[in-house]
DNA sequence: GCTAGTTTAAAACGTCTGTTTTCAGGCGTG
DNA sequence: CACGCCTGAAAACAGACGTTTTAAACTAGC
């Protein structure tokens, strides 16, 4: 039982909590109080806010990042024999990945995406010098199979345009709950992550390529 | 003098501070001592310090967006009697405008862009619902000469493509200090405002014709 | 049954927060 | 001069916060 029920409890009401309200914003009381456990729990387990919050990303991360990892392999392994893998194919995982990589829960992807929002905002390196630290790997292992695909493309700008990408998808669907209410009002028509990610595509799609 | 000399440090010291650190996490003692200014002072002119963080945004946003406004009813006059105005003239009047409104002073800006994912970041209504309401009109404005410039997209996936552009820009110069550190030691180049703005003009024109 | 690790309850700690108040002076306008 | 507005200094307020502590239960494994 290395992950108590307790644990697990915080976590879920902590991931809730700060995607909702930010981390600064949220209290251990409310989180201890939504988790239904003890206030002193969350230090006993975790030895401080910083590291929960830490242990909150942890949690999700590292499925992701190892479901793309394996993908990755085996992508690296068809091109090395083969052509090269196309631009929106490798969009299309990464996507998917994001999406289902927690047993086809779109809404705690969107949860997730929510705190990634929160997290590049927020100024202390810490949170996001650790996140380079531990899921740098993958990041450029991904970019290496990018390079390849869309080889016109400088890699200094495609660098910059990963970002960019980057900034599209996790400010859209951080704040798709004020867009949802937006897009029902003038185009009457309610909206899903999977929507949104497929209207993302090609918009990446194009930019990566970049249209001048 | 309807703009005391209080007033304009509390309000220049208050938008560094936020863009530094965030809302929560900035104090108003940080930001009366920064100023210069007595503590009370922030409650006897602005009344709270969410007024403050609104009286920050509007100090910016206001000269800003009659900037845009202005210039897009020249444009509206030039595209009457006329052809339509290209995509790419309009992100660069936007860019160009949101640089240099300012009296050319491009650090500004980008402690706007900080401040500005901030925000978007931050799950309380009031500031989002805020910025729309006073700052929608002119959005919607753009928003139309846009939907002219790309007639074969889609009207609503204009507005998710804008969505993301935004998110673009917004996430990645509100980031910029650390993707400035990688750039740098990846590529070995010195990044500005303005050069991230010139990677970014391609593919926001790229992913808003989209690439399918 | 003893022991070690969990969990709860409750209270307290010290600190920081936004806000308010009080008192004092400064400044220009009528 | 007197009045109103701005500013400064200082203190206090009440509340929330992260963290720690103490004590008493519970729950397994040896």
């Amino acid at each position: 039982m290395s992950q108590s029920d307790t644990v697990k409890r915080i976590l879920d009401a902590a991931e809730v909590l700060f995607a909702e309200k930010g981390f600064a914003e949220t209290s251990l009381r409310a989180i201890t109080s939504r988790a239904g456990v003890n206030l002193a729990a969350v230090n006993y387990h975790f030895g401080s806010k910083e590291a929960l919050i830490q242990a909150v990303f942890e949690r999700y991360l590292t499925p992701f990042c190892q479901a793309l990892d394996a993908k990755l392999e085996e992508l690296e392994g068809e091109s090395r024999n083969g052509g090269e893998v196309p631009l929106e194919k490798l969009l299309l995982l990464a996507s998917r990945l994001a999406l289902g990589s927690h047993g086809d829960e779109p809404r705690r992807a969107m949860i997730f995406f929510r705190l990634s929002g929160q997290a590049y905002s927020q100024p202390q390196d810490h949170l996001r010098a650790w996140l380079r630290e531990h899921y740098g790997p993958v990041f450029r292992r991904f970019l290496a199979l990018l390079r390849r695909a869309v080889p016109d493309v400088p890699p200094m700008e495609l660098f910059w345009r990963v970002h960019f990408s980057l900034g599209a998808v996790i400010f859209t669907l951080s704040g798709m709950e004020s867009l949802q209410a937006i897009s029902k009002k003038d185009f009457n028509q309610t909206v899903t992550a999977t929507h949104i990610t497929q209207q993302l595509l090609p918009f990446v799609a194009g930019g990566i390529r970049g249209g001048g």
